[in-house]
DNA sequence: CGGTACGTTGAGTCATATCAACCATAGTGG
DNA sequence: CCACTATGGTTGATATGACTCAACGTACCG
């Protein structure tokens, strides 16, 4: 058997990716590794929809998932990024709405999926689970607070700065100082909400005074410093 | 004891309010009554400030609450308003991070301040409460993800028809069609993040083109239809 | 070798921010 | 009672950041 096909038993691969279902008793983790289902996706491929109902939700073994909205004119918003250890879509099932985002594959994926009725029945059995899944909700919630007021009052050329940042505080750099994750100018430009060319020109503004490297998609950091000025990042 | 003075009890107040108390049992709820207290606050008085840390969370009772960020030049970013049965601050005790937001009164306040350590209590104690508040935190985030894609995507014309309407929704009006919330121009500014000028502009030209009529902080919606059309609301 | 998706650059336009001046209102204190 | 001040509202002029449109370059892929 291949590696890749292995099949993730999640007792393990739980505390180590350091995804919420560490929080679970042995018992409630048997029960995990036998009703989830372990899935593959290519790069390009949709996880689930905005707007269709959806029977459980992803922890994401690997890879990186995009997940975004669909604005009035056709144009996507990108809400966050899940890799390893994250789960997506539980916002969905606990708030028994129709899915208000897309998930789409960014870079190849394993992920499992796990029906809903069973996370219910761990926050009704394991207090602290529910706890933690609280935790993370409001963290994200406090994240998505933030990110409002970014995009409200800063400019785009903060934003581009800022954004860097969390990608490399998210995804990090690798021997050479390049992201480790790789994005298209449209994607970048989805995110802090301007227009492609807009990323364009304002990335090589950037590497024009050496702030990063620009190899195609491949985004060098060389002043790390310097983005936290332009960026006006608080704390 | 004059009605203002009278100490709402929360097994009265919480199913009529609809707050998220409505789903304590009994005994919770005899603990809530003795743990909480029933606190007053005037218009423009604080009740934390962001980066403070918090002991406990407000439920409110009457009046209304506006929650904010500032932003790195010093502008406030409304995330949201509370009112009659909202819960605030639960954010961030439930991640044990500091506020992220201060909370400040719009309209004169009665609120009650409940200890931190009872809400973990309850989550521990009532599943179903844990599993409501965490559809709370989840549709919030919804909203957020929302208001993200719009201000990152509509045009500022666009944002101030939404948020006249979003008004209208969680607010309602009187008799006379005018708004129950009485907001400063700057307020309003400072929900869609624009400048003050540009909603006195766009508001004077939503008069001129009969949507809404103006009686200095007080707005009349005429045109409910119109102002949708405008804000490109999807639904 | 054509096709498709992505990246880049330039030119022109427009929505919105900024700056400045002025008015209206209400509360304050002498 | 009247200046005095503070706060909020309004309007105009001006500047500019960012978007749009358009053309073209590049790279990979079947």
């Amino acid at each position: 058997m291949k590696e890749e096909d292995s099949f993730p038993i999640c007792d393990k691969c739980a505390p180590e990716s350091g995804s919420i279902f560490r929080y679970l008793n042995p018992a409630e983790l048997e029960l995990l590794n036998y009703r989830k289902d372990f899935r593959k996706f290519r790069r390009g491929s949709v996880l689930y929809r905005e707007g269709s109902r959806i029977s459980g939700f992803y922890c994401v073994h690997s890879g990186v998932i995009k997940v975004y909205k669909t604005g009035f004119d056709g144009k996507e918003q990108i809400i966050r990024f899940a890799k390893t250890g994250d789960i997506i879509a539980y916002r969905s099932v606990l708030s028994s709405e129709a899915a208000c985002t897309t998930a789409k594959v960014i870079a190849d994926s394993r992920v499992c999926f796990i029906p809903a009725d069973i996370l219910i029945s761990f926050i009704k059995s394991n207090p602290v689970f529910a706890h933690e899944l609280l935790k993370l909700a409001c963290h994200e919630l406090g994240e998505a607070n933030t990110f409002i007021t970014d995009i409200a009052q800063k400019t785009v050329r903060e934003r581009l700065a800022e954004i860097l940042l969390y990608l490399v505080r998210d995804f990090g750099l690798d021997d050479n100082d390049y992201l480790r994750i790789s994005l298209t100018r449209e994607e970048i430009a989805n995110i802090i909400g301007t227009a492609t060319e807009s990323v364009i020109r304002l990335l090589s503004e950037f590497k024009n005074d050496g702030f990063v490297e620009l190899q195609g998609r491949r985004i060098r950091i060389l002043d790390t410093r310097a983005l936290e000025n332009i960026s006006n990042l608080l704390v």
